[in-house]
RNA sequence: GACUUGGUAGCUCAGCAGGUAGAGCACAUCCCUUUUAAGGAUGGGGUCCUGGGUUCGAGCCCCAGCCAAGUCACCA
């Protein structure tokens, strides 16, 4: 390693950056202009990072910076053999400093974790000039720059694995101060907990929140578990298209965009059920895709505009074939994640081990409201419906209706993974009807926690029924449903060629990531949750009236900032009050430019009733 | 979409009956050689979400709006 990019010898003042002495000039000027909206931390950042530069440390060297170790290893390794880590090197963001003259104290964090920092001056700066340490690390370092040092690894007197610095260099200057969150067996004080906060600035809630990076690769684990599996068992991994002519494969609203060139609406995908099946005619045996689906509906903690869903497809198998593989894939995954089949999520212990209960839905109804409506007539099952509680009205059919008992009198109670099996042909357009109970589909899904983590069927590959079941729907859409699926001739015209008899299954991959890291809403387990847009800040005038009006331009943020956005403005102001404001925010600001004269202002307010 | 709660310093939060806007951490200046959330001293920092209204006076009360969280509704 090169020790000329550590050390006293970085910011030898006899060779200033001259070249870049212009850029550096022009450079302040913005920045003190843009310094006036600024809040005086982030001011005196500014201000360190000047005087960095005047020092001639750069505060975002171009070069890489060798890394030979990470926290996480020194930490749980050093304690056992203190022989180890004499020349280590590393990086990470500053998370806290004590500093006691010549002597202190700092905390960084790497992409692993935290880890102590111990400074000595006279170590930092053996010769006679301690500017390294007295200016450049006690004044001008922060709390979230980010810094690489070199040393040895040591024990202090209170047992705590620390790196004696021996090196250290500048890699980042922050300009924002960050949430400050302490720690202390365990406990945390002053935690950065604020939803809207942690989700608008998730890199904050990131750098200060250890946990939520946790969750973040537990999610990419199991989606490597899962993808391992499927791979493992010979399927392929394909991609399909998002911007799709006719939408479909779901019951659900879409977006609507534009393509120029084809002239033509295009809507994001809802599903990508019916591409992948068209791959399946195609003549693959198996095929699979992690997609992310859009549906614009409403939002909750359970829903996001855009989500991500696993769907396989595999020919020649059925839906009861399929029930075995999501026990064995998910059970695979709890033991990836967790090493058990056992899942702490919220009050619930959850157990992925096989074999799940199978419940059918009728079943299922039976044993949670004690009635067997198998045999009820559309009549008598919505006298029962009405009878436990459920509004019900004439739109209604038989199918609705027991789903809205079996939505209402069972899925919350069903905290352990259960398959719920055989639905109303009605609510299931794709599916394929059932083999042996009329009225019925082959269909099933897995709830858990409450909520459906799955949902598959035997597909339906017979071209008249399907065509016949496409109709129905365009029947509910005359009829108001914003829901019902549309008629996508292109894919009738691909299950008319013929597709084997085939299972399906989507399975919501951020439900399961919410059950798997133990998450009390979707937006925990996407990095960037969607948001209303926040207010736009109140629109920047840009000031160029004031400068046509021959206002000098350094005094034009400063007059915006002291509430005359536009030269409009200023007709009504009283001359020497403006004069008072301007001068006072100079020196609130420490503005380095000369105090205009009052006269200067009075022509200022004269030139705006003219113009 | 309905209801409830909330929005005050960079962060976490107080604030009252309507009377000069507060604390802790963070920040700044000074002192201090191994500290542990946190050494000591001093100090700076605010669009009290926005806009109206009531009032001599509003962070607080009223109206409207914005944003968020929670519950419910919707979501095969």
């Amino acid at each position: 390693m090169d020790p000329k990019i550590f050390n006293a010898s970085t910011f030898d003042r006899s060779s200033p950056v001259t070249t870049s002495f212009f850029i550096t000039f022009a450079l302040r000027k913005i920045i003190m202009i843009m310094s006036i909206q600024l809040s005086e931390q982030e001011q005196f950042r500014r201000q360190a990072l000047h005087e960095l530069m005047d020092l001639g440390v750069d505060p975002y060297p171009a070069e890489g910076f060798a890394v030979n170790v990470i926290a996480r290893e020194i930490l749980d390794t050093f304690p056992g053999d203190n022989s180890l880590y004499q020349d280590v090197s590393l990086a990470g963001r500053i998370m806290g400093r004590r500093i006691m003259g010549s002597a202190s104290f700092a905390v960084i964090q790497d992409d692993t974790a935290r880890i102590q920092l111990y400074f000595n001056r006279d170590e930092i700066c053996p010769g006679e000039d301690k500017t390294w340490y007295n200016t450049v690390f006690k004044r001008l370092l922060d709390i979230g720059d980010i810094i690489g040092v070199r040393g040895h690894v040591f024990t202090t007197q209170m047992g705590e694995t620390t790196i004696h610095v021996k090196e250290f260099k500048i890699l980042c200057k922050s300009l924002r101060p960050l949430p400050v969150v302490k720690e202390k067996e365990g406990k945390v004080f002053d935690a950065f907990t604020d939803p809207e906060q942690r989700y608008r600035n998730r890199y904050q809630d990131l750098i200060v929140n250890p946990h939520v990076k946790q969750v973040f690769r537990q999610r990419a684990r199991m989606i490597e578990s899962m993808r391992g599996y499927l791979l493992d068992a010979g399927y392929l991994e394909v991609e399909t298209p998002v911007l799709q002519p006719i939408y479909g494969g779901a019951a659900a609203r879409p977006f609507k965009t534009f393509h120029n060139t084809l002239n033509t609406t295009l809507y994001l995908r809802i599903a990508d059920e019916l591409y992948l099946k068209r791959l399946i005619v195609g003549g693959f045996d198996g095929v699979f895709e992690f997609a992310k689906d859009f549906r614009n509906e409403g939002m909750s903690r359970f829903h996001n505009p855009e989500f991500t869903m696993m769907e396989l497809y595999v020919a020649y198998k059925d839906y009861l074939w399929m029930m075995d593989l999501v026990e064995e894939m998910v059970e695979k995954i709890a033991i990836d994640l967790h090493g058990t089949t056992k899942v702490q999520t919220g009050d619930h212990e959850i157990d992925f081990k096989r074999p799940w209960k199978r419940y059918t839905m009728y079943e299922a109804i039976e044993h949670f409201t004690g009635t067997d409506i198998s045999e009820m007539d559309e009549a008598s099952m919505r006298q029962f419906a009405e009878g436990i509680g459920i509004e019900t009205d004439n739109t209604m059919g038989r199918g609705k209706l027991i789903d809205e008992i079996f939505g209402e009198k069972c899925e919350e109670h069903l905290i352990q993974p259960t398959f719920i099996t055989d639905y109303p042909v009605e609510m299931s357009p794709l599916a394929k009807k059932h083999r042996s109970k009329p009225g019925l589909v082959e269909r099933f899904e897995a709830i858990c926690n409450g909520k459906e983590i799955c949902n598959a069927f035997s597909e339906l590959n017979d071209p008249i029924d399907q065509r016949a079941r496409f109709e129905e729907q365009l029947e509910l859409g005359k009829r108001g449903d914003t829901e019902a699926m549309v008629l996508d001739e292109d894919f009738l015209r691909a299950i008319e060629t013929g597709m084997p008899p085939t299972a399906g299954l989507g399975i919501g991959i951020d439900r399961l990531a919410m059950i798997m890291t133990n998450s009390a809403s979707i937006q925990d387990v996407l990095f960037f949750p969607q948001m209303r847009p926040e207010a736009a800040s109140a629109a920047k005038t840009t000031g160029d009236d004031f400068i046509r009006a021959g206002i000098p331009e350094v005094w034009v943020p400063v007059l915006q900032q002291a509430g005359y956005p536009e030269l409009n403005a200023l007709q009504e102001a009283n001359a020497n009050k403006v004069f008072n404001q301007l001068c006072g925010l100079r020196k609130k600001m420490k503005l380095d430019i000369p105090a205009p004269k009052p006269e200067e202002v009075r022509s200022w307010v004269e030139k705006s009733k003219i113009s």
